[in-house]
DNA sequence: TTGTACGCGTTATCAA
DNA sequence: TTGATAACGCGTACAA
């Protein structure tokens, strides 16, 4: 591979020279025409600086950690490629790390990816009372933590949840119970906190242990077992809506005919379930997008304002809400 | 951020000697007790090596690039997810990037992933006439080059295909249709071939533009043109059997009463599809996991055998077959 | 406008 | 077994 000296060498300069001509922030200081020769040879040759020296030198590596809880989790892919896209924008690139939720692998990520010169973060991983290291450029995406000071992008949870209820109020429905998300987690937290404003007062809500179908399954039974007579689920998101509907069939319990679910995030597919998930569309890939230009803006100003950029959402019906019985 | 100097000096020995007390593969090197108090002034001190520099001076980063078309086609999360799980195996990371298929781009990527000291590669977008610069380490996954000499982790397209046609003469049906992927890239070739095999006859296919629900709607309906009278399609993958059942629908036609269909893959959510998708299992989060373990075992041993990895398939029968009508 | 010289933090080589 | 030293490739303060 070769180096700037073998660029300078071929345009007949010094290295020094060939550096500033390569660098659009320097090129100012160098002759037009040396700045040709220096173009030329470098295109000539191949030439691709090394990151390795740059970042040695600069301390910096155009590089961003993205930390998620699993990939397969079909919310994030669209916002991981929004992250990618925005990263791009400005000749950044991606490391990527899954944690599958268990902190430890987080912390064990975080310190590794920093070990390689990570420039920032983004995170979808946090829980709510987590403390994040405050010297490194981070960006929560779709997530937040209880003390403010870390910038984040995320959906309108508290107007997706009103959006919901007020749906299922329109069409009868008055015994509405909530299958919440994690309480740890603030998406989970957020949106239990908007169901309880929304029916405003003390409605039957079972937490899921975690934003997965077996997890609303389970969460379901318990929910049907305390409230038997409800007519409508609000679940977390889509995944445990999914589990409200495997939990409903295995009571004999058909969707809508005798209750209506409700999902979030409008995942690829929600369309395509049996019935067709109601749900909130949050705009995933955009979110990915705004995260990583945020990043961004931290990187170039770390001492600016920690923003908190909340996108909106969107109402989604389709055959999975109806009437109240009765 | 202290450096290799400052747990040297806290230890009391000289930087040479922290280096090889803190690398496990020269700690032999070093008295023991020596060792100990330098892993103790390296914990006490936070010590984390800094990479760039390990970088310059070793010429490796214990980084790999992966490149993909889209994340969000819904194959890919699994496969990635196996990719870094077996990459962190080894202490290695993953630096990701989509092309959406463009081969711009993904030189682009390429290049500048490797000028960010990436120590091999994982591709998932090559065409089957890619010519890959032989240099740098490089794994295929899902994919192959026509020529040799590129690794590659393959499903077993082949016998995959040959599960379904046979699946469908035993229900009964003869005329016998294929919506083929893309002929540029492997995998739609590959099943191709395989379904021409199966069939052993000129047997009615088109080809669809890519691996999309849209592009498997549009070749599904030049098909049909064609060869009006077929009882079954073999799809190039799921996605394109989604399009099979959009463009069905449009005309009139039942699935499975009229025309059977089948996909290749079972991505997450065929299950959930009406009808229930019946396909080829490939084993997603393997193919990554064994790719990155191969692109490892390049990179220790870059002169070893160029192998070619070909993991097992499964027929899922699902509500998509049924008999051939007459 | 260009060249000189140095240092970023690490590891490999050589000598002790 | 340890220390001294140089080198990886780049960017920049300073001098010319």
């Amino acid at each position: 591979m070769p180096t700037i000296k073998d660029v300078a060498d071929r345009a007949g300069v010094h290295a020094a020279t060939a550096s500033r001509a390569l660098n659009s922030a320097t090129r100012g200081m160098v002759n037009a025409r040396t700045v040709t020769r220096v173009l030329e040879a470098a295109k000539a040759l191949g030439y691709a600086p090394n990151s390795a020296a740059r970042s040695l030198r600069t301390r910096t590596s155009s590089v961003a950690g993205v930390i998620i809880p699993d990939l397969r989790n079909p919310v994030f892919p669209p916002i991981v490629r929004g992250i990618e896209d925005g990263l791009r924008e400005a000749g950044y690139m991606a490391l990527l790390g899954n944690t599958d939720g268990d902190a430890v692998r987080e912390r064990e990520l975080f310190d590794a990816m920093r070990g390689r010169q990570t420039d920032g973060f983004i995170l979808a991983t946090s829980r709510r009372d987590d403390a994040l290291p405050a010297e490194v450029p981070t960006v929560l995406v779709n997530r937040r933590t209880d003390a403010g000071g870390v910038p984040s992008v995320t959906a309108d949870n508290s107007v997706g949840v009103h959006m919901l209820v007020r749906a299922l109020v329109h069409l009868g429905h008055s015994r509405i119970g909530h299958v919440a998300g994690p309480r740890h987690l603030s998406t989970g937290w957020e949106r239990y906190r908007a169901f309880v404003d929304a029916m405003d007062g003390a409605e039957p809500v079972t937490f899921a242990e975690a934003f997965t179908e077996d997890a609303g399954f389970e969460a379901t039974l318990r929910l049907l077992d305390t409230v038997p007579d409800l007519t409508a689920i609000v679940a977390g998101n889509d995944l445990i809506a999914l589990g409200c509907y495997a939990a409903l069939a295995s009571r004999g319990l058909r969707v809508p005919e005798d209750i209506s679910v409700t999902g979030f995030n409008d995942i690829p597919f929600a369309d395509r379930q049996r019935p067709g998930l109601t749900t909130i569309r949050i705009p995933h890939y955009d979110i990915g997008l705004e995260s990583a230009r945020l990043l961004l803006e931290r990187i170039a100003n770390p001492a600016g304002p920690a923003k908190r950029i909340v996108l909106p959402v969107e109402l989604v019906t389709r055959g999975s809400t109806g009437p109240a019985r009765n």
